[in-house]
DNA sequence: CGCCAGGGCCATA
DNA sequence: TATGGCCATGGC
């Protein structure tokens, strides 16, 4: 099993090349667009952080009351109850004056269990805002990945946990190898995994167990 | 027009 | 532990 992990990174990098992938500008931007993203579709979310963008900064988003924060981020859909989730964040961030270094320091799963703590941030928007504004080397189990690794036919543990803990323990605790890891996860389902899987050229027919109807 | 998108919380059994 | 309802917009 652990072969395979490696054998899949490995064969997604070939193809596709390093990603390099940020998603935002800043770390509070990405932590920010990770409660955004929930169940939504990021382009939703771009929408929203352009109309956020005035009250990016952590002393500002503390400020804005929660109603107006609401319709600022409509566009991202479920906005009552992300801007909920917002304010949580920011309540949390705050115990720490909020500077990044202060809570960058702690150790990976201390800081995990800390973000499950907020009221709304659940293991997968932790685990991004882990590895993409906090520096921590986690791989994401997101619903892209659950989906690329059952097309190919890689059985994997049902617990959400054993699956990332597995994954983790498979590669070295590389920062660049977990943040390339998820983007080409992302680039790949987003090209041939959508509802309907395109199995034919599908760059990973090489390595898939599942037969090809 | 209906379906779905990079979840998480809560109630229920 | 494991389902089901709920939240809501915009793209297709």
């Amino acid at each position: 099993m652990e072969q395979d992990y490696l054998l899949l990174y490995k064969t997604l990098f070939d193809h596709y090349g390093p990603q390099n992938w940020w998603p935002a500008d800043t770390p509070l931007e990405m932590m920010i667009g990770a409660i955004l993203v929930q169940n939504t579709n990021w382009r939703n979310v771009e929408k929203a952080l352009i109309k956020l963008r005035p009250y990016l900064g952590a002393e500002a988003l503390d400020r804005l009351q929660e109603e107006e924060l609401a319709q600022l981020i409509k566009p991202s859909g479920f906005f009552n109850i992300k801007a909920k989730r917002i304010k949580s964040f920011i309540q949390w961030w705050k115990q720490y004056n909020f500077s990044l270094n202060r809570v960058k320091k702690l150790e990976k799963e201390t800081l995990r269990k800390e973000l499950l703590n907020v009221h709304g941030i659940g293991r997968e928007t932790a685990d991004v805002m882990l590895l993409y504004a906090l520096d921590k080397a986690v791989f994401v189990v997101d619903a892209y990945a659950r989906r690329i690794f059952y097309r190919i036919g890689y059985d994997m543990p049902n617990s959400y946990d054993h699956f990332r803990l597995e994954v983790e323990q498979t590669f070295p605790e590389k920062l660049d190898v977990f943040n390339e890891f998820h983007a080409l996860l992302v680039e790949h389902a987003k090209q041939y995994c959508r509802t309907r899987p395109l199995c034919d050229k599908c760059p990973l027919s090489s390595i898939c167990k599942k037969r090809v109807e």
